[in-house]
DNA sequence: CTCCATACAGTCCGAAACAGACGGTATGCG
DNA sequence: CGCATACCGTCTGTTTCGGACTGTATGGAG
């Protein structure tokens, strides 16, 4: 079973663990205001996902008699086993970075001098940003004691924002040197 | 005809300009020991984007007539030019970070207490190791002029590890504590 | 009550990515 | 010569992706 089950069936099977029976339009919002910030999943997939899940038994779905009709699902035993199983298992994967910046950065002796200096400023900016929206977000999430324990992903994600500030500046700091 | 090409395109066309005329198996060589260390391009892509790019006039082939009968692939003007202007040009995507230990931790409490110790200590190792290989990457190549200056991107690598080591270190000490 | 904008609910589609398996053969070494 | 390995590639089915598209319930303003 769980050699059917990907990155995107463990963000559906948590989120409704976390949150209680949902939509596929509350876990675009859920995932869309958490993990997405650090991996996107589209749209469409956070509405297939749940029913190819479904079929699976890991989730069950009902469906609204009148109005909006929407369609709600929620764990099953056997999807919540599932969860549990994929949270204990070890884990082999190291993280990937994808990250357009650094794949300009590697090849940037192809470019223009002034090409480096204008990635790293663009970058110093898009980072900073960045965090002021994470810390936006701490700020506002902190009174929550509904989510606060959540918000340990998002120390990483400030991590990894500082980390990155902090080499672009200092990759800033050089080219104005030179 | 910039947007007919992908990360892996511009992957394959600033490698070949790097590196100079290469067949696919030099690409994903060079790919893997360097980029694919952050972001995986898979080796069969590495095979069909170089004709798709000659297809599009970016590249130009040519085939060995005996031996290997390998296939040598060679940026075309309009294909430095594409290299170029994207080199040159905003780059609006934010870097991504996919991590499954992220998502195990975002969804820890569904799991057992136990869960996270054992992720954080896992994942404590694995990014001491990932330092190791990079800062003998750093020792093994500091001393070569011709690569000496792609370790830029091996700067930023480090400083992600470091990050993202010092976030489980702590995450663990907390967990040791409790 | 009507109208309109928006939020919600979803599907579809072609292209790209992916993982892994598979087959073939040149090459170098013992 | 034989064998192991490196090199050269293709194929396949599935999943992911990005974006476009359609439909309708809902709430608010006039």
């Amino acid at each position: 079973m769980a050699d059917r089950l990907s990155p995107t069936s463990y963000v559906v099977l948590g989120t409704i663990a976390l949150r209680g029976p949902s939509t596929s339009y509350d876990l675009k919002r859920a995932v869309g205001r958490s993990i997405g910030y650090f991996w996107h999943f589209p749209h469409a997939q956070l509405y297939s996902e749940p029913q190819r899940l479904v079929d699976l038994g890991l989730l069950e779905a009902e469906t609204e008699e009148g109005g909006r009709r929407r369609r709600t699902f929620r764990l099953t035993d056997p999807g919540r086993e599932e969860l549990r199983a994929w949270l204990a298992e070890p884990t082999p994967e190291h993280f990937q970075m994808r990250d357009i910046a650094e794949l300009k950065l590697f090849f940037n002796e192809v470019g223009e001098p002034g090409d480096v200096e204008r990635l790293a400023r663009e970058q110093v900016a898009a980072h900073r940003e960045r965090i002021a929206v994470y810390e936006d977000m701490q700020k506002r999430y902190a009174s929550l004691d509904a989510v606060a324990k959540r918000m340990i992903t998002l120390r990483l994600g400030l991590e990894m924002e500082h980390a990155a500030l902090r080499f672009w500046s200092s990759l800033l700091e050089e080219t104005d040197r030179a």
